[in-house]
DNA sequence: TGACATAATTGGAACGTTCCAAATATTAGG
DNA sequence: CCTAATATTTGGAACGTTCCAATTATGTCA
C-alpha cells in the first residue's frame, strides 16, 4: 500500500524528536530521557516502523552485520541438519540470524556461496567444506578479518578454526569391540580415499586391527560413495571376497544402512549373520531395526560448539585458530550383534 | 590486515575512471566501453574488491535484497531438510540467497525469526508456520509488499498463497485401498485436532470409508501427538475398542512406525495381523520392516515449487495469492500386507 | 569542416542509519 | 541569582552504492 518505508526521520517528526535520539531509543542508550524514549516507542509501534539492518551496518562501517553464515555440503542428511539446529540456538540466543546454505558437495556452489554471504557482510562464517576444497579456499575471508570455524570436516594447511569429531579414536573402539566380540575378519566399508576424514577414521581402523592382534589386510578395506547406495555396493565387493568377513565397520551410518540393505538382498541378516557397525548416530540410528550400533559424535553438539567458538572470536575482534577434537563414544545396540551374545 | 574496505571509489581511482563507470560495470551495463570494462574487472580483482549488497540495496530503496527469507518448524524432520533443499534449488539458480531459519515449533521464535528476517530486507518468505501460527501474523508482511509462501500447512484465513499436498485425496486413497484388500474396520490414527492438515487428512478418511460404502464410526478416530511415541498410544487405545479395526492409516509415517512398535509390543506383526499405512514418505519408510506403504509427498518438489511462486511474485511485484494442492501417490509396499494378498 | 547523432563517461544527490561535537535543559551548590 | 556540573537533545557529516542529468568523446554525413 503505502510506497515509501517509515524511517526514523518520520519517527522523529511525529513524536516532536530529532532523528539522533530516535537512533539513540533504537540502540537503547541510557542518556535518553525515560518519557521521550516511551514516547518514541509507541509512536515507532503505532507507524510500523522497521528497523533498517542495511542502512545501520552500512553506518557502522564494520563487521557489526549481526549474521553468522553457515555452508553444509549436505543438509539432506540429517547429520547436517542437526548440527545446523545446533549452530542455530547458540547464534540466536546471542541475537545473530543465521544464513545458511547447503552445497550438495559442489565445489563451485559452495565458492558462491560463501562469495554472496561475504556481500551481504557475515560477521562469521562456520562451514562444513565440500569434498576437495582448496584450503586456501577461506584465505581472503580470514584476511579481512572474517573469523571462520570450520567443523566435522577439517581443512589440513588452512590456518582457521575447526571443530572435528575424533574419528580415530571412535573408528578404533569400535573395532575393538567387533573383536571382542569374537570377530576375525572386520571389514572397513565406504567413504572417498581423498578427503582428511576418511583419512582419519582408516587411520583408526588400522589402530585397531593392530591393537587387537589382527593383521591389517588392505583388500578388507573398499571405498564407496558414502551413501546408502554406497554401502550396498561397498558390501556386495566385500562378501565376493575369497576371504569373507564377518562383521564390518563403515564410514558413516548411511553406508552402514546401505550395507544392511545389502546384506538381506543375500539372505544374510545384519546383527545376526554379519555385525555392522556405523559412525555419526544420526536420528534414525535407533530407530532403525535392527537398530544400529554405531559411534556417537552429537552434531547438535559440534554445532554449538562451533557456534560458541565463532562468536568469541568475534567478539575478541581476533581470529585465534585453534582446533578442538570433541569426543564420540561407541553406542551399542542390535547390529553389531552383540545382543546376541 | 587492511583497516578499511576497498571501495567503487578505490576502484575508479586505481583504473583511472569515475565511481559511476564502476558502478554500471558492476551491473553489466552496455553503456560502458569494452576495453574499460576489462580493465576496471582486472583492477577489481587485483584490489580483491568485495560488492556491498547493503549499501546497494539502501539506494536501490526497494524490496531488491535478493535474499529469500525460509522458516520452517522443524529442520531435523528430514522432511523439512529436504524442503529446504528444495527451495535452495530454484532459489540459488535464480541468484538470490537463502536465510533460514528452524522455529522449533515455538510461535515466539517464530515470530523473531521473522522480524529478524524482516530488518535484513528479504525479498520473500517461505515458511512452513508453527503449530497454531495466527494467520494474521504474515498481515504486516504482505501489506508491506513483501510476498509470503506459506508450504505445507495452510493458514486459513490468510490472505497469502499456499502450497500443501493433497491430504485429503492422499488419505482416501489409502483408505480406499485398504478396503480393497478387504477391511471394514479402519481406524485412523494420530494427529493434533487442532491443525488444518488434521482436519484434511481427516475429511480425506471420512470420504474414503463413505466412498468404500463402509459406514464413518467417531471411534475409529483416535488423536495422539504426531509422533512415534503418539502412534504407540494411539494403537493401544483402538485395540482395545470392542470392535477392534483390522487396519490403521495414519496421521503421518512417524505415528505409522509407533503404531507398528506398538502392535509388535503385543505381538501382532505389521502388515501380516495389521495393516499399516502412513503419510508423507519419508526417506526411512521404505527401509523399515516391514517397508510401510505410505502416500508420498514429494517435500523437495514442494519446496522447489513454492520458490518459484514466489519468485513469480517478486518478479512480478505483485502478491496474487494463489493457493495450490500439489498430488501425491500412495506407495504401496509391505505394511499394508497388500504384498501378501 | 560544421552539424548532428551516438557512444561513453561523469559529478553530485540521494538512500536510512550512526557517530560526533556541540548545543541546550536541568539541577545543585554557593 | 550566578556558576558549574550533569542530563538530554541535536544538526550535520559520514558509510558505499545507484540514479539522474549533464558532459565529453567519437563517429557520420553532407
Amino acid at each position: 500500500m503505502t510506497k515509501t518505508r517509515v524511517t526514523v526521520i518520520d519517527i522523529a517528526k511525529a513524536a516532536g524528536v530529532s532523528k539522533s535520539t530516535v537512533s539513540l531509543v533504537l540502540q537503547g542508550s541510557s542518556l535518553v530521557n525515560e518519557g521521550t524514549r516511551s514516547k518514541v516507542n509507541a509512536v515507532m509501534r503505532e507507524l510500523g516502523y522497521v528497523y533498517n539492518r542495511g542502512a545501520a551496518n552500512l553506518r557502522q562501517a564494520g563487521a557489526k552485520s549481526r549474521i553468522i553464515g553457515v555452508v553444509v555440503n549436505d543438509l539432506t542428511n540429517s547429520f547436517f541438519a542437526e548440527l545446523a539446529v545446533g549452530v542455530d540456538m547458540v547464534v540466536q540466543s546471542a541475537g545473530f540470524v543465521q544464513f545458511l546454505s547447503n552445497t550438495g558437495e559442489s565445489i563451485d556452489r559452495q565458492r558462491e556461496v560463501v562469495a554472496s554471504m561475504r556481500e551481504h557482510g557475515i560477521s562469521g562464517l562456520i562451514v562444513s567444506p565440500a569434498r576437495a576444497t582448496d584450503a586456501a579456499d577461506f584465505k581472503p575471508l580470514v584476511a579481512a578479518g572474517i573469523p571462520v570455524v570450520v567443523v566435522v570436516r577439517n581443512l589440513p594447511g588452512a590456518k582457521v578454526s575447526s571443530i572435528v569429531s575424533d574419528n580415530q579414536a571412535g573408528m578404533m573402539s569400535a573395532v575393538q569391540h567387533l573383536a571382542g566380540l569374537g570377530h576375525r575378519r572386520i571389514a572397513f566399508l565406504g567413504g572417498f580415499p581423498d578427503t582428511a576424514v576418511f583419512d582419519d577414521r582408516l587411520a583408526g581402523y588400522r589402530s585397531g586391527i593392530e591393537a587387537a592382534g589382527l593383521g591389517y589386510r588392505g583388500e578388507l578395506v573398499v571405498s564407496s560413495a558414502p551413501s546408502r547406495a554406497g554401502g550396498v555396493e561397498a558390501i556386495a565387493k566385500a562378501i565376493a571376497l575369497a576371504d569373507r568377513p564377518t562383521a564390518a565397520v563403515c564410514f558413516n551410518d548411511a553406508v552402514a544402512f546401505g550395507v544392511c540393505d545389502g546384506l538381506r538382498a543375500r539372505r544374510l541378516e545384519p546383527g545376526a549373520d554379519f555385525a555392522v557397525v556405523g559412525f555419526d548416530d544420526v536420528i534414525e540410528a535407533q530407530a532403525a531395526v535392527p537398530a544400529l550400533t554405531t559411534v556417537s559424535v552429537d552434531p547438535q553438539g559440534i554445532g554449538r560448539r562451533g557456534a560458541q567458538m565463532l562468536l568469541k572470536q568475534i567478539n575478541a575482534g581476533k581470529a585465534e585458530a585453534e582446533t578442538v577434537t570433541t569426543a564420540v563414544r561407541l553406542v551399542v545396540r542390535e547390529s553389531c550383534g552383540a545382543a546376541r551374545a
